[in-house]
RNA sequence: GCACCGGUGGCGAAGCGGCUAACGCGCAGGUCUGCAAAACCUGUAUACGCGGGUUCGAUUCCCGCCCGGUGCUCCA
């Protein structure tokens, strides 16, 4: 199946395919590493998620490379005020974007490269734009990209820049620049800040060159896809375009993919404005790590998400139905055999599932055929009719879509556990949702305890026993589910 | 100001020229139960921002308006 992707530069939507027998070969911007992670900045990299995990289970391979900006102006702010070396404070927060990742499923890509560790090829970038007279260098130090010597610039934004003229706006003598929008390449040192020594001079790379320089290390000069938040197109994935090609005289990457924005009650999510969650804030309110993941995966990425709290009960709810549904077909035993219009349904569930993915990522239409599939075969068991080979199929459609998806499978303890050991550690306590320390404050061994107390004062007829167990469990969050089979029991 | 995107039942959200307008949540009823809960099933809502136009036919295309958002600067 041939992922149709809409592709910024094109204005289209592009069919995404790798060369013939060569990997699929895809750029996206990481994070900066100078604080939590928020969780619009993990829509972006879910989105980009969902984009691999499809690739993958179509059977693409992939070379999927993506940067941490570990050296900018922010981080070396921070580092001056708080006197630690760049590197103590970075890792710190790279360990705590990893942690989040892995919390929210997010795969690993093929390749993390981080740009202090490629410096020297920024710089020989820079040499080589300086050689082909696209940069050029200032009084103090720093190095700028000659944006009249790429004629092409803002063919991704689409942006007439005609209306910018030089000194309109902009006063050019405080910046040293040749022209207002010249973007800078290498920043020269100032004193007391973290510089690299090299050829081009003592300093530290620009954001820009970051990316252009890492990209081709792994990629090569062109490459097939840039993915990336919609706020990098302009000027960033700009000024790469610009920087590479100006270079290679080849396309930088062919298909541009752009995550939109995450809303929170409707307003754009940003650091400066302070209304952000991080991913570890919902972790401690109690919200499942699963449901963060489907209600930021659940809108499409072409479409703004405006992130609710409600969202995220729905979320928990529809995984929920999920689950139990899985549960309980995984845990049944049906007759042998297979029923026809079960087979027919489960092929037509996976076949809508997989086509809407393949039509540009439409993930929320890509949900509805498995909760379509959740009804009709809950039916079929209500009236005995589910038979075995049927079950395998419905499992094995489950699969495909938790390829992508992540969420029947439930690990969601682990990262609740780590959020609130990090709360503890890291003096956030209060923050930690009182629901949520109730939750931790039985064992599973407990639990089992009271359920057998319960059973057996039920036996003896004795419901007050029993009610008030059930009470006692409710308080700290577990659900008991009495059924023909049994009792189960499960954490809120 | 310029540019772009969106306004679909109580909420979220697909669909984008002609099917009973998906799906999830909610709500109601039923099954089950000692009672509940959970689970499942069924049902539910006179939902396509407003006004014109094109068309045999428009939620879907065009024009205008209103409302919300985003970009044009660091930002996922």
């Amino acid at each position: 199946m041939t992922l149709r992707l809409f592709n910024t530069l094109t204005g289209e939507v592009d069919t995404l395919a790798p060369a013939p027998g060569e990997p699929l070969r895809i750029y996206a911007c990481g994070p900066t590493v100078y604080d939590y992670g928020h969780i619009g900045n993990f829509r972006t990299f879910l989105q980009v998620d969902v984009l691999r995990r499809f690739l993958k289970l179509n059977g693409i391979p992939l070379r999927h490379v993506m940067n941490i900006t570990d050296v900018d102006d922010r981080i070396i702010q921070n580092t001056v005020a708080s006197g630690v070396t760049l590197r103590e404070y970075t890792a710190r927060f790279e360990q705590a974007f990893f942690e989040d990742l892995d919390a929210l499923r997010i795969e690993r890509p093929e390749v993390i490269a981080r740009a202090t560790e490629h410096i020297p090829r920024m710089v020989e970038l820079v040499q080589r734009l300086a050689a082909a007279g696209a940069a050029y260098k200032t009084d103090e130090g720093s190095w700028y990209f000659r944006l009249a010597a790429f004629p092409e610039y803002g063919k991704l934004s689409k942006k007439d820049l005609s209306g910018m003229e030089d000194g309109a706006r902009v006063d050019l003598d405080r910046y040293e620049k040749d022209s207002a929008r010249d973007f800078a390449l290498w920043k020269a040192a100032k004193p007391g800040e973290t510089s690299w020594d090299t050829p081009i001079g003592r300093g530290r790379p620009g954001w820009h060159i970051e990316c252009s320089a890492m990209a081709m290390e792994y990629l090569g000069e062109s490459f097939d896809l840039h993915a990336g938040g919609e706020d990098l197109m302009f000027p960033h994935h700009e000024n790469e375009i610009a920087q590479s090609e100006t270079v290679t005289h080849k396309p930088f990457a062919r298909h541009w993919m752009h995550v939109r924005f995450l809303l929170v009650d409707g307003r754009k999510m940003s650091k400066s404005e302070g209304n952000f969650f991080t991913l570890r804030d919902l972790l401690l309110k109690g919200y499942k790590a699963s449901a963060i993941r489907l209600a930021l995966i659940s809108v499409p990425y072409r479409h703004q998400l405006n992130f609710t709290f409600d969202s995220l009960t729905d979320a928990t709810k529809a995984i929920e139905r999920l689950r139990t549904f899985h549960r309980r077909l995984a845990g049944g035993n049906f007759p042998s055999g297979e029923n026809a219009a079960l087979q027919a349904a489960a092929r037509k569930a996976e076949a809508n599932f997989l086509g809407a993915l393949a039509d540009d990522l439409n993930t929320a239409e890509a949900r509805a055929p498995i909760f379509e599939l959740v009804r009709t075969a809950n039916t079929a068991m209500d009236e005995g009719q589910l038979r075995s080979c049927d079950r395998d199929l419905i499992l094995s459609v489950l699969r495909k879509f938790d390829a992508v998806f992540d969420v029947i499978d439930d690990r969601d303890e682990e990262p609740t556990r780590r959020a609130i050991e990090w709360a503890r550690q890291t003096g956030r306590e209060s923050e930690i949702a009182p629901e949520l320390l109730a939750r931790q404050s039985i064992a599973d061994e407990q639990v089992e305890a009271l359920l057998a107390e319960r059973a057996q004062a039920k036996k003896q007829r004795n419901f007050a026993r029993a009610d008030q167990i059930r009470s006692e469990l409710a308080e700290k969050g577990i659900v008991i589910e009495d059924s023909k089979e049994g009792v189960r029991w499960k954490r809120k």
